[in-house]
DNA sequence: CCGCTGATAATCT
DNA sequence: GATTATCAGCGGA
């Protein structure tokens, strides 16, 4: 069984708040790092996020509103979730100081729900319930019904760190612009990445 | 270990 | 018609 809240953090409700989102796009991808989230009860470890905001050639929000981003023009803290190359959903957590931020999230470490994600993912290897952004969403659950919910009610929680982690950065996956900036943080040595730091 | 390929759909040119 | 914030399966070294 997990711990409260209370013991955790020493709040009441363990919930991030959602000042938490509204701060620079980089620093939440960075301090998302070994965090929990969980959809209706069933997740794990933030293991690895990539940064975009407005103003970066390879965020969704760069071009300006569309039907698609329109999550990303809202209010920080709620998620924004599209779908990727046809096949997969990939979850954004609305971030940032301006409009059209958001941190992408790529990988988990597994704590809660593994009987679940196991029979969505069709597999019985926990390395691969939710090691990349599209294997995620499929292990939790989630789909464009989860596009623009707020961060901080049911179904999702998202519970503060204990310590410090670890943390790694570099170059982010799968874009071709701006693909220089390291914007992709992860817990360092972590099994559960989607592909491992160097 | 590495690289290639197909699946599949919204968005943009 | 091309591109894409991906994944799984395959063949070769």
């Amino acid at each position: 069984m997990e711990r409260s809240g209370t013991e955790r953090t020493g709040q009441i409700d363990g919930t991030l708040p959602r000042a938490f989102f509204a701060r620079e796009v980089v620093t939440v991808a960075r301090d998302l790092v070994g965090t929990t989230l969980l959809v209706d009860g069933v997740g794990g470890l933030i293991v690895e996020t990539e940064a975009y905001d407005r103003g970066d050639p390879a965020s969704h929000s760069f071009a300006g509103p569309t039907p698609r981003n329109t999550a990303m023009f809202g209010p920080p803290g709620h998620a924004y979730v599209y779908r990727s190359y046809g096949i997969h959903w990939c979850l954004n957590f609305v971030s940032g100081l301006q409009p059209g931020g958001a941190v992408l999230i790529r990988a988990l470490e597994p704590v809660a729900g593994l009987p679940s994600m196991a029979a969505r993912r069709r597999t019985e290897i926990p390395r691969l319930f939710c090691a990349g952004p599209g294997r995620l969403t499929e292990a939790l659950g989630v789909t464009r019904a989860h596009d623009g919910l707020p961060l901080d009610a049911p179904p999702f929680r998202i519970l503060p760190r204990y310590g410090e982690p670890d943390i790694a950065a570099g170059p982010r996956i799968g874009i071709s612009r701006a693909a220089d900036l390291p914007w992709r943080f992860g817990l360092a040595g972590s099994p559960f990445l989607s592909r491992p730091f160097r």
